[in-house]
DNA sequence: AATTTATGTTCAAAATAATGAACATAAGTT
DNA sequence: AACTTATGTTCATTATTTTGAACATAAATT
């Protein structure tokens, strides 16, 4: 073993970073984070030391960027500033990347054998981006998609058929005249079942603050 | 220095831990997810460690929750499987959700005399900037509005029938097929037109400052 | 000024996450 | 069967996080 880091160089891990903007070439940088929420909530290191159950030496560090975390350190530290974990880790570093839409997050348009046809209605690109569509597919028509990324949202309304929709683990059956809403955070599939085709319009609310 | 753990810490990290569900009162368990990310890529652990950097032995150990990873461990394997890292912590709690609306749960709104019925599918926001709507108006059916303020934008597709759009000064007629978007900073005036009824679907920006 | 008090930082030691090599197991070939 | 190949697990060692106590600094009190 190395002699431990001596102040200035503590792992290699966060060295000399100082930048605030972590743009996903470095695991996201928490320190400031933590510590304006603790700030936010009036503890000290002590107390939130003892809230928490992480000695108040490795927040000191953590807060200043000079450790690099563990999972469940990081996660007794967002309990005690009942704060969900996952904001913590995305608050650090915002979203530094806007208008690119990468290509797994692109819509597929339609299915290789033509069964399944999406017509692109229309489409908003801004913070959140917004895609609707009208769809049509005959019997065994099937569109699989990738996951929309992370809060993204899909919403359908049948106007005829039959529609099978899978999410997940989970699936539904769409009859004529429902509507649906599901996350899209994950690759999910559509099947006409017939024996009419399946007639609809889909609204897909994509959220484009990936970062990490 | 006494040895820390009380029992439920981190030594013993999730030796025995078994259960499936991370329910908030311990750190979320990854293993399963990132197993689940990494087949569905088709990568072996030893691929996924040189894509990664990471050594393929604590692979293979934090997939099965034997260990407690560090955040810039967890970071570049969600970099290899372009994951957001957000995503592959939150995997561990809820899934999709779906929201069915079934039939006579759909929002209607109709005009006056019954001929032109508006299907509210759905809205976006606390601040409602967004909203969408299916269509069915007979011969003769009228929809009129008030302004929806400067820079909305009304987005029309027309699935059957024939509709006349009549937007400050100016009109359009739409038959089948078609979409129009116009500006609804003003009164505006939707006819159907028959004999076939009108059917279609309209997206509604509010107060959008985007231009298409 | 000298003493507390409060807060945050550093240090040596201990706990443990991460590594690379050896091992186990199964599936495919000769 | 024996031999390879592919994949995942275990093991000894190394690298680093985490800890508790000591230290530093500043503000408040005597």
């Amino acid at each position: 073993m190395q002699q431990k880091k001596d102040a200035s160089s503590s792992s290699s891990f966060a060295r000399d970073v100082f930048v605030g903007q972590n743009t996903s070439d470095r695991p996201p940088l928490v320190g400031k984070e933590i510590q304006r929420l603790r700030q936010e909530h009036q503890l000290t290191l002590d107390e939130l030391a003892s809230k928490s159950g992480v000695s108040k030496s490795i927040l000191s560090q953590i807060e200043r960027d000079h450790s690099n975390p563990t999972l469940s350190t990081i996660w007794r530290i967002s309990q005690a500033l009942k704060q969900p974990l996952v904001d913590m880790l995305s608050s650090g570093e915002e979203k530094p990347r806007f208008e690119h839409l990468k290509v797994n997050q692109t819509p597929v348009v339609s299915s290789t054998d033509g069964k399944f046809v999406l017509k692109i209605l229309g489409t908003l690109g801004t913070v959140s981006t917004l895609q609707w569509y009208e769809f049509k597919a005959e019997e065994g028509g099937i569109l699989e998609s990738e996951s929309h990324g992370s809060g993204s949202l899909e919403n359908l309304t049948l106007v005829s058929g039959k529609l099978l929709v899978i999410s997940g683990t989970e699936s539904r059956e769409l009859i004529s005249g429902e509507t649906l809403r599901f996350l899209t955070d994950s690759p999910h599939r559509l099947e006409s079942l017939g024996p009419e085709p399946a007639h609809g319009f889909m609204v897909n609310l994509l959220n484009s603050n990936e970062s990490f």
